[in-house]
DNA sequence: CTCCGCGCTGTAAACGGTTACATTCGGCAT
DNA sequence: ATGCCGAATGTAACCGTTTACAGCGCGGAG
């Protein structure tokens, strides 16, 4: 037999007190005698009393959870991100619903649109789809903070895609390369377009002795950096370096390249971006653009839960990203026909 | 001015009739005439309304969530298990509440607490603390499904963890190893411990011309591997092969092996074990066990939900593993000293 | 001695749904 | 006409908390 959950009022009759005093020694408010407090606390430990959060949501009209929606559940990237997010809530003591794996728009509303009367606030994630329309249809009064996007009015923290690019550029250019090749991330995704934009600009800063773009298709994943980076093998004249939108393709790409033989970084520089945490155990280590991904998170919890959201100037962020040399890079180009 | 949430009653009222009906419609339970139904439904998408999850949690003794409980969040395996998870949870209409970062017991009990009135079902993965103690308080009627761990009377999904490490040390014996370390987990994790268990019989069993079980410790992270390999490369005689207890590990390995200039698998055969995704695009690939990882998370969640759950045979269940033979095993060993 | 104020506790009305039970209303058999 | 039945809908209790407000006892001021 299953023993029913005892409720508050159960506590009560057992303590001969009032459920009124029960919560109000539950919540710490009011004034309440020491030995009330010890001895309803003894009674309700004894008898296993649990608050029931539903019960409690609705009357204070506030869950103590925060929902993260993600594009996807898969890989580290977005592993760190909900660590991040993770561990300054459990600080807090505020619970985290996830949900990612959103291929299309219909089902992220319907996500979107059952949390009331669950969540408190919104961190989402959206490089994919356009976030404005996406928020449309929120209920109202739910605050939400956008990462990595940005839709009118809304909070949000973006990381510098394009300076973080700019600088992979000009490493490599000063390690003499000037045939540099770009996978590019998935078509839509702002972060990419923003990686892409940086790339060309900074080719075109580097002056006429470097080659125009050379642009792959990829999809951020290992699968597209691999196909990317066969492409790239049998290109002629061979770049001499590549700068993948993210670390996961890198990988791919690396993968790709000792399968044909090319050793990296000797024959082939490489380049990633997101400098996820095996980033700097691969063989050769990665060099990448470190993003504070944790951070990301970590930082996204902060200003939903900042009451100052109202203020303007403190609703956009946007996080520095650096450059992390490491093997894959490789040394600077000896002999080239510079 | 935030638009106070429109409620049932909101919508009832405009739309003429009684609460009872509007939940009819939204439940599509009882009796509707089809014009009434169409009606409400237009007048609550204008109106907006969404149903409060609290109140009907409260009401119908039920939230549609389930909870996930992993001893971290960090890393590609537990971002796998969370996923498969996910994707069946959203087939299934269900909400996922996560929660990681469990460093020590009484956070962890404080977590599986506070679940009344939130989640319907725990999914709770601990293989570093005994479970039975965990969940002695825990509220009374929320099933439970352990993953990687038993606890007298709950359901389980364990892994077949001996068996393919056993599997690991065949292949290596195979191919002409006699001298294979082994990189073991965390002490108190019974995954770690299944996996040296099998190491050792498997050892045991391959008789006398192999070698004595020769034991790293090691903590399943990457920088634990690269510090044991530290140690193996030290070791005279020197191993011809290491089996790490996991991938992220393994990989902490190759990067150490390839810092000391030892080629794998040419100088030094390496196994992990998990096949997480990326352990595909290593260079080399490693070999290593595969574990249905996603499946892991999906069938732990059809079990919770599985009304049968009662019946006893079908609370345990193991998952079978096996061996995934890629480059970084190497060929056959020649001219060995066998 | 009365009254006031304060500290502590109790009462009961929300919170926003679901649902058992009651009610209404045609239609149909008697 | 009467009674009955089932479909469609309404009424109101209930889920388990929080909290505004009321009440009560008691000590000190007047």
């Amino acid at each position: 037999m299953i023993v029913g959950n005892v409720t508050i009022r159960d506590v009560a009759a057992r303590a001969g007190v009032s459920v009124a005093t029960v919560s109000r020694v539950f919540n710490r408010k009011g004034p309440i005698r020491a030995a009330t407090y010890t001895r309803v606390l003894a009674i309700a430990e004894r008898m296993r009393y649990v608050p029931h959060a539903a019960a409690r949501s609705l009357s204070t009209r506030s869950t103590s959870t925060v929902g993260v929606v993600l594009p996807e559940l898969h890989g580290e990237f977005f592993s760190e991100v909900i660590r991040g997010i993770d561990v300054s809530a459990r600080k807090r003591g505020l619970h985290l619903i996830v949900s990612g794996s959103h291929s299309d728009e219909a089902e992220m509303k319907a996500v979107l649109r059952a949390v009331r009367g669950r969540v408190d606030g919104l961190i989402v994630m959206s490089p994919d789809l356009d976030a404005s329309t996406l928020l449309v249809d929120l209920p109202a009064g739910v605050p939400v903070v956008l990462l990595n996007a940005t839709a009118g009015g809304r909070s949000s923290i973006t990381i510098d895609n394009a300076g973080g690019a700019r600088a992979v550029v000009r490493h490599l250019v000063a390690l003499g390369h000037s045939r540099i090749a770009f996978i590019c991330g998935p078509d839509n995704n702002c972060d990419a377009a923003e990686r892409l934009r940086g790339y060309r600009s900074a080719l075109r800063a580097a002056g006429p002795l470097v080659d125009e773009p050379l642009e792959f298709p990829g999809k951020f994943t290992e699968e597209s950096g691999y196909e990317a980076a066969q492409g790239i093998v049998g290109t002629k004249p061979r770049p001499t370096a590549v700068f993948a939108a993210n670390d996961a393709m890198a990988i791919g790409a690396l993968s790709a390249f000792n399968s044909a033989g090319l050793r990296v970084p000797e024959d082939m520089a490489l380049v990633g971006f997101d400098d996820i945490p095996i980033a700097r155990f691969l063989s050769p280590s990665l060099t990448t653009v470190n993003v504070p991904i944790a951070d990301l998170g970590r930082r996204g919890l902060a200003l939903l839960l900042d009451p100052n959201q109202a203020r303007e100037d403190a609703r956009r962020s946007t996080l520095k990203t650096n450059l992390i040399v490491r093997q894959s890079s490789g040394r600077e180009l000896r002999g080239g026909h510079r």
